[in-house]
RNA sequence: CGCGGGGUAGAGCAGCCCGGUAGCUCGUCAGGCUCAUAACCUGAAGGUCAUUGGUUCAAAUCCAGUCCCCGCAACCA
């Protein structure tokens, strides 16, 4: 039966340029799980976009000396350019800067407040009269009162590690400026009342399940420390403005996820599609994808916002938390001089082979290191020697024994009857964990059946069987056919662009297929003997020695 | 005593929730095969599951303590 199904993908800070622990934390594995969906024929909405109001964009502009309208033009379409080549499927990818998503965001604030959840404070913040505008404590740098640091940040040291208040700091001056020209002013804000908010977001956590290790134990942990109320409003120019508070904007975390429903609306402005069928409708099953820190975020602030509301708004079932990919030893930080941006790496090999690597190894339970030696070693392994060279072998052989058709079944024997039922074993495993959104264990699944075709061609010799029994020869590389268009399938989430050729090489020219139990069956009714199949040179590149050594050097990875 | 995650063969990881002969991939060694990108298949060696104590007939798995690594500490998103 058909399943709605709504997913969302974090939306990246446009400020920057997506780099490979974006895309295995949360754009990568919605897009596989979209995918999925979609060849199990559930009715899927894949929403991401692009997160672009804020200081760091501001004050972003600023440096580069261009309107902060063309700045996030410009961000937005390299995130743009860099999803397209990561194949990401996206229904829409919107954006945060649109009048739908203003319209939003300032009447969810308007029911908040109708509902008491928001409440205006006075507080005191540094303001740089050079700047012309409030400093967030990060903009702040002076001399850590603590250990005599002198570039200590205004919320935290970072070399003695304390917390600091800006106002302690001494000789303090503006990140943005240099300028020592600073005062303490009033300004008036609105707060979110989230600890008014705390038993709200309890009772619905606890009707939540299936959210990763990491999701809940971080989500656990900001209910347990008690939710604080928190500030949602900020002195700057670009961001959304609030409503009777002249001057002020929305702070950048009340605003983005609401930007899955804003992205939603612009959905179907443009293509007609129902957008509330989504958003309201309770047999709807939503899931969202994101790195950690995005975490508290979504599984805390955003839920008690949609809660709070009149509207009654669908709120996330599975939350899937993903750790980090590491760099090396270090962090995966283009600011720090390692690691190589999305567009780097698809110049670099093609986009399958990231897709494969990246989920072969999403950090599910813990962060992962991506290092250009296990890269490589697992490309050459995985894709190289067993997925490509099974293709390669069989195509190869056909065509110079038997031609470029597929060769007749003369009737299977039990060696078949065992392949398949082992073959059924793990196409079932396959499906539980891309349902699960365990990507590593899809992956290793999928590794898996492609070995049993390797096992059944070493074990049943055709090359050997040949020389005395032609048919059964023909037998074998008529399954072995079949089993190359069975990985063509079951490789579609995963590495779309493979899949396509994988099916190509076969003839198979059906789309959206998908297999969920009977295996043989299934391939029966994707390969006729007769048909005609095309044999490539190769399918896959090795990564040598060399190149490794020359990107290592080059990337300091 | 801030919080969370992790510590399992040379490397990278699974298993832990729901205790019961310690598993996967790479690497190493041996054998098979020669259709295929020196690829594939089979087998072997290699771990007192960080450490200490407890519960139990039985602990990698449950409980308590200790040590080490990483991340986060709410105005960076």
């Amino acid at each position: 039966m058909s399943q709605k199904v709504l997913i969302t993908s974090a939306l990246p800070y446009v400020n920057g340029v997506p780099h490979l622990g974006h895309l295995v934390g949360c754009l990568l594995p919605s897009d596989v799980f979209a995918r999925f969906n979609r060849l199990l024929g559930n009715e899927v909405l894949y929403i991401g976009g692009t997160d672009e109001y804020g200081t760091p964009t501001e004050v972003g502009a600023l440096k580069e000396g261009i309107p902060v309208r063309e700045y996030v033009d410009k961000y937005f379409n390299v995130h743009k350019e860099t999803y397209d080549k990561f194949n990401l499927s996206f229904n829409k990818l919107g954006r945060t800067s649109t009048d739908t998503h203003t319209k939003l965001v300032q009447s969810v604030f308007l029911e908040l407040k109708e509902n008491g959840y928001i409440e205006n404070k006075e507080i005191e913040q540094v303001y740089s009269i050079k700047d012309d505008m409030f400093l967030a404590d990060r903009y702040i740098e002076g001399t850590c009162p603590k250990c005599g640091y002198e570039k200590a940040r205004g919320d935290q040291c970072d070399k003695c590690g304390s917390l600091l208040d800006p106002v302690d700091l001494i000789n303090p001056y503006s990140v943005i400026s240099g300028s020592h020209d600073l005062e303490v002013r009033k300004t008036e804000h609105a707060f979110l009342k989230l600890k008014s908010m705390q038993g709200l977001v309890e009772d619905w956590i606890k009707t939540r399940v299936g959210w990763s290790k990491v999701a809940l134990s971080i989500a656990n942990k900001w209910l347990k420390e008690g939710l604080k109320d928190r500030c949602i409003t900020r002195d700057i120019k670009w961001g959304i403005p609030v409503p009777d508070m002249p001057g002020k904007v929305f702070y950048v975390w009340f605003d983005a996820p609401w930007g899955y429903v804003s992205i939603s609306q612009k959905w179907a402005e443009e293509t007609g599609g129902d957008w509330k069928r989504f958003w309201f409708e309770n047999d709807t099953r939503y899931y969202q994808f994101m790195g950690k820190d995005n975490v508290p975020f979504h599984s805390v602030m955003f839920p008690a916002e949609e809660l709070a509301t009149t509207t009654k708004w669908k709120t996330v079932d599975v939350l899937k938390g993903l750790n980090f990919l590491n760099f090396g030893d270090g962090k995966f930080s283009k600011s720090l001089g390692n690691g190589f941006s999305g567009l780097d790496a698809v110049e670099l090999f093609d986009v399958d082979y990231w897709r494969y690597w990246l989920m072969a190894n999403s950090p599910e339970s813990d962060d992962a290191e991506f290092t250009f030696n296990i890269f490589a070693d697992q490309i050459n392994k995985d894709l190289n020697d067993i997925l490509g060279n099974f293709v390669l072998r069989v195509l190869k052989f056909c065509r110079s024994k038997f031609g470029t058709n597929v060769p007749e079944n003369f009737g299977n024997t039990d060696v078949e009857n065992k392949l398949f039922s082992q073959l059924d074993e793990k196409v079932e495993e396959y499906n539980f964990a891309l349902s699960n959104l365990e990507f590593r264990k899809a992956t290793k699944a999928l590794r898996e059946i492609w070995v049993l075709g390797n096992e059944y061609i070493a074990n049943s010799e055709p090359w050997s069987v040949i020389k005395t029994d032609e048919k059964r020869a023909m037998t074998i590389i008529h399954n072995s056919i079949k089993l190359i268009a069975l990985f063509g399938v079951l490789s579609q989430p995963i590495m779309p662009g493979v899949a396509k050729k994988l099916l190509a090489f076969v003839g198979v020219e059906k789309e959206n297929l998908w297999v969920n139990d009977n295996v043989e069956d299934f391939v029966n009714s994707l390969i006729v003997s007769g048909n005609e199949i095309f044999v490539p040179d190769t399918l896959f590149e090795k990564i040598d020695d060399v190149k490794v050594a020359e990107l290592k050097e080059k990337y300091k990875g």
